[in-house]
DNA sequence: CCTATTTCAGTGTTACTGAGATCG
DNA sequence: CCGATCTCAGTATCACTGAAATAG
């Protein structure tokens, strides 16, 4: 008779890698005076360049509503600038600050912390493999 | 000038892995009629045998009072029992009941169809190596 | 008219916290 | 007196929904 573990299930161990990773970055991003959703859009915006916040959504997965939400705080520290679209009246054209590329660079660096952190246990090539056999996953 | 990019982020890959299986589970559980916390704690008592709430939320990584909840709700559906341990005032002994092992084994099924999901795209080796470093990763 | 965008308020879920009652 | 257990109520968080206002 096998007994069940949850230890011998992928989504067990997927779970708990996830959930051990999202906690340090949060703790990470907490410590930087910052939020996982900033983080995410100004990698949206420095990925596509000015764009509007419905564009920027899709871009970072992230709810049209907690895109407002994120970017009130972003814009309140001058890290993004919105100014409405002059070529389509409903939208708000929503661009990088320099203070903002800086503080894209500064959570970079906390990010990456936390990936070694992350994947300490692993070797350089083990890393790899479990990278591109993640990305398999879809 | 490299463009910073959420795919390449371990953090983020498997986080996105983690939702998709998640979601998948989830939504297996409630199409089975069941909750994945009644799964964890029907696993944690088939593997320890009768044990008091304290002792099961430890094994399940279940919050006591999540605990609460989902032996309520198992008790109603006459798949565990709890009585009182004569030899500790203040415990709860739970048992499963026949019915509770044939549910767990009715679970099993769902949640195995899942793993088959959601490592579909791997083939078997791949996927000995995926929970092998899975494992690493504490 | 219908669709898209931005915004705000509110909902539901999941995990947790606090406190009371009981007992060792 | 301290610590553990069980229970319930309430909170914090995150992701999302609904609806209003504006515009294409």
């Amino acid at each position: 008779m096998d007994l069940p573990r949850l230890d011998d299930l992928p989504t067990w161990l997927l779970s708990r890698a996830s959930g051990r990773a999202h906690g340090l970055l949060q703790d990470a991003f907490r410590e930087a005076g910052s939020r996982g959703y900033a983080y995410r859009l100004l990698v949206a915006l420095a990925q596509v360049g000015p764009a509007s916040q419905a564009d920027l959504g899709r871009s970072a997965e992230l709810d049209r509503s907690d895109v407002v939400t994120t970017l009130n705080a972003l814009a309140a520290d001058g890290f993004v600038e919105r100014r409405p679209d002059p070529s389509d009246g409903r939208r708000n054209i929503v661009a990088l600050t320099d203070a903002g590329r800086r503080e894209l660079d500064r959570l970079q660096d906390v990010v990456a912390a936390v990936q070694e952190q992350v994947l300490h246990p692993l070797d350089p090539a083990e890393r790899r493999t479990l990278l591109a056999l993640l990305r398999k996953l879809r």
